[in-house]
DNA sequence: TCTGGGGTCCTAGGACCC
DNA sequence: TCTGGGGTCCTAGGACCC
């Protein structure tokens, strides 16, 4: 058996933790550059917020029903979700970590009932973090799913464990509800009449197979019961890593954009040494504003390939700057850039080139001083000079709340009143 | 004025190999 | 009249997830 643990309303939940006066009143987060309403607390989405909503176009009932705003707190949340994470490895070996706020265990070996199971592990990270989660327990990781959305309207607990139980949650799940269905594919299926999960596991394999892969194959099986999708224990290397940001305000510098673009190289090098890989593909790309009514949307991007794999700061960076050269059209309003490493590879398996040499040991000393400097006096303590100091391009971050528990500038104060 | 960021998997078709 | 069989690699595009 499998549970699905999911925060509710995360990063909302995550900003009350350290702020008891958002409880009961709407609440949501935006986006980097305080864009889209990303997160909201059940009142925000009682009041009619939509998820992914560009937030000026809300401002009205925003300030009418006071509803608080939060520019998003990675730091917070990132922690946080640590936190969720261990203590739910009390809870059983096995566990995925399928997303920030999100995770599946494997419940074998559990002798208790599943579903006062899960009430504990609910009642204990409710306890010792602050979080309210929902669970869902079933014989198949979709099926966990399935359960995990009924949790939520229920008492936060849910189990399917028998044929009639599987197929009541099956008849109760809309078809974009289930996961693997997105937009494109519930028009489809509506359109050949399938409403429910349930229509969906009676589907002819063959149509499905044609119209929706080996995936959707997969899917109806786990939708029936047989187990298709095993659990990730352990975290595959990621084969790319990106970092992109729209600036703050439109640019058309290229001395500016050149600091965020080598920025964003250094973070991607920086990530690569942290899931020790190296890279051999530096993508660059910049865009113009895509709503904009008044300039035509241009979008530019090249892939440079290092002679050598590597993590460096200083070769990843010169391949970006190098690419954004060559892609830069001067006279444009520019919104957004980012850089992409691919090709990756374990860093003590690199490929060496047979016409040029590197002293990458020299590098590799560079990069661990800075890594070192940088965990203990914060980011970006030692940068790059190409990194330079404009915030011009930095996003607009408004409304963050401290960073409580990364920080010790901006810990909690508790005062005796 | 104002619209996020970071990922994965699968398939079809073309080019190429012996 | 008439033209095999088996395979890999790469890319673009489409779908999905949080």
């Amino acid at each position: 058996m499998f549970a699905l643990i999911d925060c509710n309303n995360f990063y909302v939940s995550c900003e009350r933790i350290f702020n008891p006066l958002l409880e009961g009143v709407p609440v949501v987060v935006l986006s980097n550059n305080d864009g889209c309403i990303i997160s909201r607390s059940n009142e925000a989405k009682a009041l009619g917020l939509k998820m992914g909503e560009p937030v000026f176009k809300r401002k009205d009932l925003i300030a009418q029903q006071n509803v608080r705003v939060y520019s998003s707190n990675y730091a917070l949340y990132g922690d946080i979700s640590h936190r969720v994470m261990n203590t739910l490895r009390d809870f059983s070996p096995f566990i995925e970590i399928y997303s920030i706020d999100e995770a599946f265990i494997d419940l074998k070996g559990i002798r208790t009932d599943f579903t006062i199971y899960g009430q504990n592990i609910r009642k204990t990270i409710q306890k010792d973090i602050g979080m309210p989660i929902g669970i869902g327990i079933a014989p198949t990781k979709s099926l966990a799913k399935i359960a995990n959305r009924i949790a939520k309207k229920r008492t936060g607990v849910f189990a399917i464990e028998t044929e009639n139980q599987r197929l009541w949650a099956l008849a109760n799940t809309p078809v974009e509800d289930i996961w693997g269905v997105g937009r494109r594919y519930a028009i489809l299926l509506k359109k050949h009449g399938v409403n429910t999960a349930l229509d969906f596991t009676n589907l002819s394999t063959d149509w499905i197979r044609r119209h929706m892969t080996v995936q959707g194959h997969r899917l109806k099986e786990e939708l029936r019961g047989k187990s298709c999708i095993d659990l990730e224990t352990i975290m595959p290397p990621k084969k790319s890593i990106a970092t992109t940001r729209a600036f703050g305000k439109k640019l058309s510098d290229i001395e500016v954009i050149k600091e965020s673009v080598s920025s964003h190289a250094t973070t991607c090098a920086a990530k690569l040494r942290k899931q020790k890989s190296v890279a051999r593909f530096v993508t660059i790309f910049i865009h113009t504003d895509p709503f904009s009514e008044t300039q035509k949307y241009v979008l530019r991007s090249i892939t440079v390939t290092l002679p050598v794999a590597s993590n460096s700061d200083s070769i990843i960076t010169k391949a970006a700057i190098n690419g954004l050269k060559k892609v830069f059209i001067p006279n444009l309003l520019y919104k957004k850039a980012g850089v992409i490493v691919s090709e990756i590879c374990p860093e003590n398996a690199i490929q060496q080139n047979l016409f040029e040499h590197y002293d990458s040991n020299k590098l590799n000393s560079v990069s661990k001083v800075t890594d070192f400097l940088n965990a203990k006096y914060g980011k970006s303590t030692v940068k790059l000079a190409v990194q330079g100091n404009s915030r011009d391009w930095k996003v607009k971050q408004e409304k963050k709340s401290p960073a409580y528990t990364t920080r010790w500038d901006e810990i909690i104060e508790v005062r005796n009143l």
